[in-house]
DNA sequence: AATGCAAACGCAACATTATTGCATTTGCAT
DNA sequence: ATGCAAATGCAATAATGTTGCGTTTGCATT
């Protein structure tokens, strides 16, 4: 399925803006933050952007993740999620050196034992370090 | 050993700012945002509660946690860690409803099967839910 | 107890990140 | 081709955090 159609199917309009996202989007495993993405498309207003990436994430095309450094990430949603609830479920990699994060899509959340009385819903998950290229140098 | 003592042993002077801030956070296992402090201490300068919290975290006499929403909070350091690095490899619960964070420091954080070439330093594990007085509620 | 000095503080200014309102433009169904 | 809701650009505003600097204060020393 090309990028338009999973735009569209989500109710939203196509747009150069929402075009361009996604296609940098798709091109790795990686989450981007919005001075990085604000970086490839100067000629994109900084509001439209924002707005841009909320509506993905509304519409369930990209989930959010908070770095360590309290920078919030965007990444594409590889699996199709029902629109009432995406789960992204996987562990975060967050280079120290080169400063990316990695989607780790195979690996899993474990399940933590809670003290009772506590009611666990979801959980984030962020392991940090050095990626493969920078531990590679 | 009382709390002017733990800040002069990391070479700090003991000031009502840093005894006042100390005094809250050593009262439960929560972690506090700026904000919510900022209200319990109204007198106190901003930039003087930026300070405060900055100079603990480097003193190690508390951690700082990052929010699912990207909110920094800190709380108190329970053990005595060393001054080099001090790890605080335990989960944390954010509620939804109360929008409290609580330190379990009983749950510690398990070893994650990271693809090979990734070289893994630490993590960030963040619980999000009901705690006990909201799912009781 | 008085002195001296580095550390801590208060204040103002600035930087960054994100949101809101509104007029204009555009995708797309008709 | 037309009409309209959705999307965009721009300006203003808010929230969060940092920096510089003159003043105050904790505390070691005398
Ligand atoms: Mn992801
Ligand atoms: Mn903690
Ligand atoms: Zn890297
Ligand atoms: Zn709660």
């Amino acid at each position: 399925m090309d990028i338009a159609h999973q735009i569209r199917d989500k109710g939203l309009k196509v747009t150069p803006s929402r075009l361009g996202v996604m296609e940098v989007l798709g091109q790795n495993h990686q989450a981007y933050a919005h001075a990085d993405l604000e970086l490839l498309f100067k000629d994109m207003d900084r509001v439209t952007l924002y707005r841009v990436l909320n509506d993905f994430e509304e519409a369930g095309l990209v989930h959010k993740i908070i770095d360590m450094d309290g920078v919030t990430r965007f990444a594409l949603c590889k699996h199709s999620c029902p629109d009432t609830h995406h789960a992204d479920e996987h562990v975060h990699f967050s280079c120290q050196a080169c400063h990316k994060m990695f989607c780790l899509e195979n690996v899993s959340s474990p399940v933590f034992n809670i003290p009772s009385g506590f009611k666990a819903i979801g959980q984030n998950i962020l392991v940090y370090g050095f990626c493969k290229t920078c531990s590679a140098a």
